[in-house]
DNA sequence: CATAATAGTTATGAAGTATAATTATTATAC
DNA sequence: GTATAATAATTATACTTCATAACTATTATG
């Protein structure tokens, strides 16, 4: 049997690529009850304090309504404040507790170790190569940001 | 806004560009009826005559449960057929109809074409690097295939 | 022959993602 | 300056994707 024919395809192996880190990446930020996108959520806030609900959905691409019920999640467990803002009573200023960002940084270290891990001998050249072509085809969504 | 901490991870722009890239690529074979999991599946009975669903199961990573109900969809449209083999009753062998064999080719061309505007660009070198990585990173998995 | 294993199926649930409608507030138009 | 439209967040909901357990029929093993 073989996928020689899908294997043509780069789509093909981006899916399977995909499915192997994400679900290596989520074992390693399980036990912090974090998932990918609690994760990624939990570090624009650290990394961009002040931040409203609606740029954080937009930054990550995700609906907005989903995105209330993650920060209900991580402000819940006090690793995010949601802070009225005075010049604009209708938002919410997102930042990060001391218990936040102490989770994100430890989150960021298994990370890296877990990148580590799934990228072993490949040279920053390539590294690079990749992230660039990445890059690219992220760009190439009609309506893309950046 | 940033999300230059994020970025420095190749897991955040997999995800990114995997989502600009299987939105394309739905939205160009979905006038022929597919998406990307039925159009694999149909390639694969295409290209290996005779397989077994568990195989198919275990060579694109689906559940077979999930796989009962995609090929139920495609043996509805006749594009491919389940035969009985004769020396074990409990298997099938699945096997593309003219029309399944035809709507694959369609498929594939028009994936190409999807393929070649999203890497538009990009050296055979560069892609070959990055086809390296992908691959090695879906081998980090403990029990992968191959 | 009894038991275990396998192929496929059914039912079901969890996770991820998307849409419409609602409330509160702010901006715009007449 | 009030009516209307737009925006921020939320609620409710549904659809898709993905995963697990249990069942039937059949084959393999002890």
């Amino acid at each position: 049997m073989s996928d020689a024919s899908l294997a043509r395809f780069m789509g093909y192996h981006m899916k399977r690529a995909q499915h192997v880190m994400i679900s290596d990446m989520n074992a390693v930020i399980q036990p912090m009850g974090l998932r990918m996108i609690t994760f990624s959520v939990l570090n624009m806030v650290v990394e961009n304090p002040g931040l409203r609900q609606s740029q954080l959905a937009d930054a990550l691409v995700i609906e907005r309504p989903n995105l209330v019920v993650i920060l209900d999640g991580l402000e819940e467990r006090d690793l995010i404040s949601r802070d009225r803002v005075p010049t604009d009573r209708r938002a919410y200023a997102l930042n990060a507790t001391l218990a936040g960002r102490q989770l994100s940084d430890a989150a960021i270290c298994a990370i890296e170790a877990h990148e580590a891990r799934m990228l072993a001998g490949v040279s920053d050249e390539d590294r690079n190569t990749v992230l660039r072509v990445l890059g690219q085809v992220r760009r190439t969504k009609p309506g893309a940001e950046q």
